[in-house]
DNA sequence: AAAATGGCTCTTTTT
DNA sequence: GAGCCATTTT
């Protein structure tokens, strides 16, 4: 088809010019290229969005493909949501409505509904998120009497979790090692549990679609059929499993298309695999190829700052962002003293911002870790800027919020019995511990005789009967199971948001919080209110869909929602990781933490070796979603994780190039004169802090950083105190003297027999005192402080 | 049976 | 600093 033929409907997105309302000529060759597999790799800010709504508008209203024949994956169910609104303004809702377009995990979990038979899953199964597994796993490891200290839950599902990215059940587990023979047991009985509960976990979504859709019986055959059209969003972040899935379900048509940009793979520890999208012109012959390179979003001066960063990056897909845009102001890179000092000057500027007829929505702060939010919460709550945070500890996972879901579940599906145990006795109805295992031995015993799981649910009646209770605990049991029945019932005929009001009145829950008149009380109460408001949101939309809102499709889709789906489009002030900014833009992005182990972050645990790699491109992405202003902030210390870190500003700052970059100084950083003294913190006291300068601490200005390099910097090099350069290691240390523990500090310099000298980077106090200490030529290691000794 | 306390560990990013 | 667990106290 010629671009020409294609008429491109008037769209309204919001989007200010320059993005003018037309596509560029590699966007319309995108759009318009509708035969035969298609690879896309769009730079940031090239217009992505705009050329897969306009390729789909273009296969429903030009070549008149029926839209229940197209699947559109997408990252998150707020990309859905969007790009759906989007259609719909271009073909109307008659015809959006009927196209797939979802998250991985949502469309497995609609083929895995209609389907369910075919998958050997109840149509009312439900699906346990992070928390449900891990009580199902210490469930596991108690019942096959495992020690937890050698075996911990966490690390077993973990070993579980990487089995299944890389495609294989249970059944398929090849153990290989000690570790992996207990495993294997759990696995197996994990599976089971999840059987008999009628529930699904992420993985088992993805794995159960795909199980259907390469199954050579008659719904796999309908499955491999069904899609004419596939196509894939964010392509660089897909794992294994969801290429297969993306193969199957497309193995019938070569009308594949991907779009993703391979600089902005930042989900590989969670298995994305970026050779996917690199291979991908290999494993698809006569693949087309087509790079979106012009970025429309940022001015000259961010992008130059963003491919200074990403240009240091190995094993790319050739290719070069530019952009027509003003050159704009520079990129700020202020240093700070603390993290109170970052957070202060963070929040000044956005009050400036804001003052200055900014709407709050344009302006994001980021951060690398959630941790790093607390400091900037608070001085914006001081400040009275309004902020959402997005991430951090879910909404719905709080616990009242997952004791009143618990209740939902267990109506929708009493046979979940890690929802049952939660609740059983919530609010306290003397239902103890003693009872609940009484519960649980009946519920196996019942099981084994005859032959298949019975739940604890099920179990209730006999072992009421069995007389093996005493009266009390007969009672409270009674009533709970009569509580749930007639909440069954009501479920039948009530929607939703009333059934959550209805469990919290007959359960007692509200009554019981209401009596306790605490704060925090308060707090659950007020948090109950907004998750019953969410309900009627939820159904309010659905009905707006000419859809019934159920019991299930509610529960799936809080399960399956991303945080970043639950961000809310009030002017607010966001606050998230760079990894939640993903796919979003904003005139003026704050990006705080800028050091050296902070971002790139580095773990304490000397055992979870970072990507730097990975880090890098998350830079690169943290970079390029600011339109107009990008303002990157660091400390030289950093009070995180329960003790003092000291920085370095990032590596990723010296890869800008300095013309586009002014760098300056915050107030309190300037009077510090040089250390590192948070004059308002009197944990640090004047004598211990005076021994030791920082070697970046001198001033704050380019200038200064680039004439007076630290000590440990040679012009043209990286800091040699890396494990993954080239090290330069310094000689082990023979004697020394005696170092008294009281008088470590951080920067005290140190040595050890093994590593060399070193300067200590953060202690944490206890019975047995353990310092991270960085030694030269080592990446900064924990050491027992007993092992330490003095260096001058 | 429930609340309160103290000690322990872990501390990335998420569907 | 927070969450989890085991123990003690009421």
């Amino acid at each position: 088809m010629e671009v020409e033929d294609f008429e491109f409907p008037p769209i309204d997105d919001g989007v200010e010019p320059p993005f003018v309302a037309e596509l560029n000529e590699p966007q319309a060759a995108a759009a318009a290229h509708v035969d035969g597999p298609l690879v896309v790799f769009a730079g940031a800010g090239s217009g992505k969005t705009r050329v897969i709504t306009y390729r789909i508008a273009n296969l429903c209203a030009v070549h008149s493909v029926p839209p229940y024949r197209i699947l559109a994956v997408t990252f998150t169910n707020k990309a859905a949501g969007e790009m759906k609104h989007r259609l719909e303004g271009l073909i109307g809702k008659d015809m959006t409505r009927d196209l797939w377009v979802g998250t991985f995990h949502a469309t497995s979990a609609k083929l895995l509904r209609q389907y369910h038979e075919a998958a050997g899953l109840s149509r009312s199964f439900v699906v346990y998120d992070d928390g449900d597994q891990r009580a199902v796993m210490n469930r596991v490891v108690k019942e096959l009497r495992i020690d937890e200290k050698r075996y911990p839950p966490r690390q077993i599902l973990s070993r579980i979790h990487s089995e299944k990215q890389e495609g294989r059940d249970a059944a398929d587990f090849i153990p290989g090692n000690y570790f992996d023979d207990v495993v294997a047991k759990c696995f197996e009985a994990y599976a089971r549990h999840m059987r008999e509960a009628s529930a699904v976990d992420f993985d088992d979504l993805l794995l159960r679609a795909l199980k259907l859709a390469e199954s050579k019986d008659r719904v796999g055959e309908e499955l491999r059929r069904k899609f004419r059209y596939v196509l894939v969003d964010e392509f660089q972040d897909v794992n294994q499993v969801q290429y297969r899935l993306v193969r199957a379900l497309s193995a019938q048509t070569t009308n594949i298309c991907v779009v993703g940009d391979d600089d902005q793979s930042i989900y590989r520890w969670r298995g994305a695999d970026v050779r996917i999208v690199r291979n991908f012109k290999h494993d698809h012959p006569g693949s087309e190829v087509i790079k979106l390179e012009q970025n429309y979003r940022s001015t000259k001066n961010i992008v130059d700052a963003a491919l200074g960063v990403i240009r240091h990056a190995q094993d790319r897909e050739p290719k070069e962002l530019w952009t027509d845009n003003e050159k704009g102001q520079l990129v700020r890179v202020v240093a700070a003293s603390t993290e109170r000092d970052e957070a202060a000057f963070v929040v000044g500027h956005v009050r400036e911002l804001i003052d200055r007829g900014v709407s709050p929505d344009e302006i994001a702060v980021f951060y690398r870790v959630h941790a790093q939010s607390r400091v900037l919460e608070e001085v914006m709550r001081a400040e009275r800027i309004a902020y959402q945070i997005v991430g951090g500890v879910r909404f719905f996972e709080r616990a009242e919020i997952k004791n009143l879901l618990s209740y939902m579940r267990v109506i929708a599906n009493p046979a979940s019995d890690v929802d049952l145990e939660r609740i059983i006795n919530v609010p306290a109805r003397k239902i103890g511990e003693t009872t609940v295992s009484r519960l649980q031995a009946k519920a196996g015993e019942l099981g084994e005789r005859i032959g298949k799981g019975v739940s604890y649910f099920d179990a209730i009646d006999p072992l009421v009967e069995s007389r093996e209770l005493g009266a009390a605990a007969r009672k409270a049991l009674l009533g709970f199971h009569e509580l749930i029945k007639d909440l069954q019932t009501f479920a039948k005929t009530a929607s939703p948001s009333e059934l959550a009001a209805q469990i919290l009145e007959s359960s007692g829950y509200e009554e019981a919080l209401r009596a306790e008149e605490t704060d925090e009380s308060e707090g659950r109460l007020f948090n109950l209110e907004e998750f019953i408001g969410s309900i009627q949101e939820y159904e309010e939309e659905v009905a707006a869909l000419g859809d019934v809102a159920t019991l299930n499709g509610y529960l799936e889709r809080v399960t399956l929602s991303a945080q970043i789906d639950d961000m809310k489009d009030v002017p607010k002030v966001v606050l998230m990781t760079v990894h939640g900014a993903k796919g979003l833009e904003f005139s003026h992005v704050m990006l705080t933490g800028m050091e050296e182990d902070m971002f790139p972050f580095r773990s304490n645990d000397p055992d979870r070796k970072g990507d730097m790699e990975e880090e890098r491109r998350l830079a690169y992405v943290a970079v390029t979603r600011a339109r107009k202003e990008l303002i990157i902030t660091h400390t030289e210390l950093r009070n995180i994780f329960g003790s003092m870190r000291l920085g370095s500003p990032s590596r990723f700052l010296r890869d800008m190039p300095t013309n586009v970059v002014e760098n300056e100084a915050t107030d309190s950083r300037r009077s510090a004169g040089g250390r590192f003294i948070d004059r308002d913190r009197q944990s640090w006291g004047r004598d211990r802090s005076e021994s030791w300068t920082h070697p970046m601490s001198a001033g704050g200005t380019r200038r200064d950083r680039q004439e007076s390099p630290p000590p440990s910097f040679q012009p043209g090099e990286r800091y040699v105190e890396r494990d993954d350069e080239a090290p330069v290691r310094s000689m082990p240390v023979k004697g020394g003297r005696a170092l008294d523990p009281a008088a470590l500090h951080i920067g005290s310099q140190v040595s050890h027999s093994s590593f060399g000298m070193g300067v200590v980077q953060s202690i944490d106090e206890g019975a047995d005192p353990t310092a991270t200490v960085r030694f030269t030529g080592w990446a900064p290691k924990r050491v027992k402080v007993r092992f330490l000794k003095s260096a001058d």
